[in-house]
DNA sequence: GCAAAACCTTGATCTGGATCAAGGCGGCTG
DNA sequence: CAGCCGCCTTGATCCAGATCAAGGTTTTGC
C-alpha cells in the first residue's frame, strides 16, 4: 500500500517508546500505533464525574488527524508500547496515498460504531447486561485470537473503578454484578483481575442485544 | 476544491428528493447531503428497547463510505430534502481529491466526538442535566445562526418518546423535567413542541459540564 | 516484615427515575 | 361535531442501582 520511499521516510521519522501503566499520554499532535497494551480515553464533567468513552487495544491507531483539541484524556491502563509519527508526515502521505486515507476513515468509522453501541448500552441496558457486554468486549479485544473461541481467559486491564466509569455504574454495583456472574457459574475470578469466561454463548445471552 | 470536470460529473449523477416525516431512509449504499430537515439514527435491542445514537441536521453529510451494514436505522423526523450520489462516484473522487477525503474524515471524527459527549451524558448526567444538554444541542443545530445567540426559540423535531429514547429516560421523566424547566422559568413551552430558551447562559449552567 | 494505603466485597438503607394509573388536549374521521 | 386516537402531563407507588458503612485482601514503602 505504501511506496518504498514512503516506508523509508516513515521509518526514519518514527520513534518507538514504552510507558508504564497510569501514564497520561499527552495530545502532542502525534499519531501512534499501539504495539502492545491498553489505553483508556476519558472525558470529565466539571464536578469530577468521569466517563470512559473508549479504549485502544494493540494493534490499533491512536491520534486525531486534522482535529481540534478536545476535553478527552488518554491514559495507559497497562504497560504500553507505542510507535509514533509526526502528524505532518501522515497527513502528507494520506494525500498521496488514497489507500491510507481510506484506512484512517475506516478506523474512525468503526470507532464511531463502537461509541454508538456503548451509547445503547449506557442508555438502555441493565447493570448486569452492561457487565456481560463489557467482559465480552474486553475478551475479544485483549487478544484478537479470542474472537471466536468458546472459552476465554484473560487479565482485566481495568480496576473496578474504571469499569464503573465505563459502564456508568458505581464500584459497588460492578463488584456485586461480577459476584453474581461468578455465583451463576458464568465466569470464574482469580486474584480479582483474572477472568475466565466459561462459555461465550452464555455470556452473549446475557448481553441484551 | 473539486475540479470542473468533477462538478459536472457529480451534478449528472446526483438526484434530489424529499421525504415526509416518519420515512425510513434505506441504507442503499448511497451518500447524501441533507439540504433541509432532521434525521434520527436509532439502534435497537432485540426485545424492543431503543436508543437514538445520533442526528443529522441540514446541512450535513449522511452515508457510510466503505462500511459494512450496521444495525442502525435512519428515519426522517421532519420533512427532509436530500441530494444523493452513488457511493462509487464519491469514493473515486475521494481518491483523486485529498481535500474531499479530509472532509469525510473530519466529518466522521466530529460525529465520533459527539457520540462520546453523549456517552458521557448517558453514563454520568442526571435526568435534568440530560434535558438541558439536549435542548441546547437541538437549539444550536436546528439553525446554525443560533450558535451564539443568547435567547433562542425553535420547534422540537422530536416527540417526547424520541427524546426519551435519546436520553435513556422514560417519556414521563422527560415530561416532568420539561415541566420543571418551565416552572423554573428557564424555558417557555407553546403547543408542546415549540420551545423558547429564555437565556442560554442559564441552560448552560444546568448541563453539568 | 510491618504499617499504611489502595482496592475490593458485602450488607443495610435510601432515592432518582421507572412503572402503574388516570386523565387532558388537540386533531382526524365519519 | 362527537367520538376516537395519538400524544402529553401529572400523581402514586415501586425498585434497580446509588449511597453509606464496615470489613477483607493485596500492594507498596520503609
Amino acid at each position: 500500500m505504501l511506496k518504498a520511499g514512503q516506508l523509508t521516510e516513515l521509518a526514519r521519522a518514527s520513534s518507538r517508546h514504552e510507558v508504564l501503566a497510569g501514564t497520561e499520554l499527552p495530545d502532542d499532535g502525534t499519531y501512534s500505533n499501539v504495539l502492545a497494551g491498553v489505553i483508556k480515553l476519558t472525558r470529565n464533567l466539571s464536578d469530577g464525574r468521569q466517563q470512559i468513552v473508549g479504549f485502544h487495544f494493540a494493534p490499533d491507531f491512536l491520534g486525531r488527524p486534522f482535529e481540534p483539541k478536545r476535553p478527552i484524556k488518554a491514559e495507559a491502563l497497562t504497560k504500553v508500547a507505542l510507535c509514533s509519527f509526526p502528524r505532518t508526515i501522515i497527513d502528507r502521505m494520506a494525500d498521496d496515498t488514497p489507500e491510507l486515507g481510506h484506512r484512517l476513515l475506516n478506523h474512525a468509522l468503526s470507532e464511531l460504531d463502537e461509541a454508538r453501541d456503548w451509547m445503547t448500552a449506557l442508555g438502555r441496558k441493565t447493570a448486569s447486561e452492561k457487565l456481560a457486554s463489557f467482559l465480552l468486549m474486553i475478551a475479544r479485544n485483549i487478544d484478537p485470537a479470542n474472537r471466536s473461541a468458546s472459552s476465554i481467559s484473560f487479565d482485566l486491564p481495568l480496576s473496578r473503578s474504571d469499569i464503573a466509569d465505563f459502564l456508568g455504574l458505581t464500584i459497588e454495583t460492578v463488584s456485586r454484578e461480577l459476584s453474581r456472574l461468578r455465583s451463576d457459574g458464568v465466569i470464574r475470578i482469580a486474584n480479582k483481575r483474572h477472568i475466565s469466561l466459561e462459555s461465550t454463548g452464555q455470556i452473549e445471552g446475557r448481553c441484551g442485544d
